[in-house]
DNA sequence: ATAATATATGAGTATATGTTCATACTTTAA
DNA sequence: TTAAAGTATGAACATATACTCATATATTAT
């Protein structure tokens, strides 16, 4: 038995609504474009394997490129390849000593991203 | 000038490896391959624009899939697919009143890891 | 200078994924 | 029972993306 009954509804667009005043409220308070757009990039950079690897393996500590390509046991181009893309969404800085390269967290959200993503994961 | 001297070290299948026991500290320290693709997927659910929408929709409160399509402006299908997604990672869960579904976030920690990354993201 | 090491990067390719369209399912109203 | 509303789902298609391979760059050693 249904308990509620509200009026269907259209919009100018013949887009179908059944509760207006809860879309309404949740179109004002909706986070801007670019704010969701830069959140979608963050998870979306750690929602890739190899990714979120690298980053759980820099929790414990700077490391090198090629120290993370015998870590993960994959090629160092395809580190190289993803290290840029942490880089350009400021998950991983690093610093240069010679020829090495050490990379590290930028920030301490990433690790507790982390922890806070394994409590639901382990529930 | 380099600060640091390492041998270079080759393991058995021909990887270069230049900190040993960092690499052998971090692989040692690493999260069960489940917990990590668990984790990934957790991440890359959230790593999509109209995911990410809904999720942030229904933090305002339980929604039905027509609400949620005016609300995002898409599909009703689209919305449908994605929530089959999130239903299937436990992001979400719905009940039933009528021909109604009405969806809400599973749990707690959605809410608070698009807050941690909000966070970082604003810095 | 030249060679070697460590890393970065571009192009190409195979795979993954989000949306659309058509259709099926479920519940309620007539 | 039939129709309608709300939602789910499968197939197809277009796009995105992760890796590979070859090559380029930067730094150090000879």
């Amino acid at each position: 038995m249904r308990q509620e009954q509200y009026p269907q509804e259209m919009d100018r667009c013949g887009v179908r609504c059944i509760h207006q005043e809860r879309v309404a409220h949740a179109r004002t308070s909706a986070l801007p474009a670019v704010e969701l757009d830069q959140l979608a990039q963050l998870f979306k950079a750690m929602g890739d394997g190899t990714r979120l690897r690298i980053l759980c393996a820099l929790e414990e500590g700077e490391m090198c490129v090629c120290d993370l390509a015998a870590c993960l046991g994959v090629t160092e181009s395809a580190v190289s390849h993803q290290l840029r893309q942490l880089r350009q969404l400021r998950l991983v800085a690093n610093r240069r000593d010679g020829q090495v390269l050490y990379y590290r967290l930028d920030d301490h959200h990433i690790g507790q991203l982390i922890c806070l993503a394994l409590e639901h994961v382990r529930e």
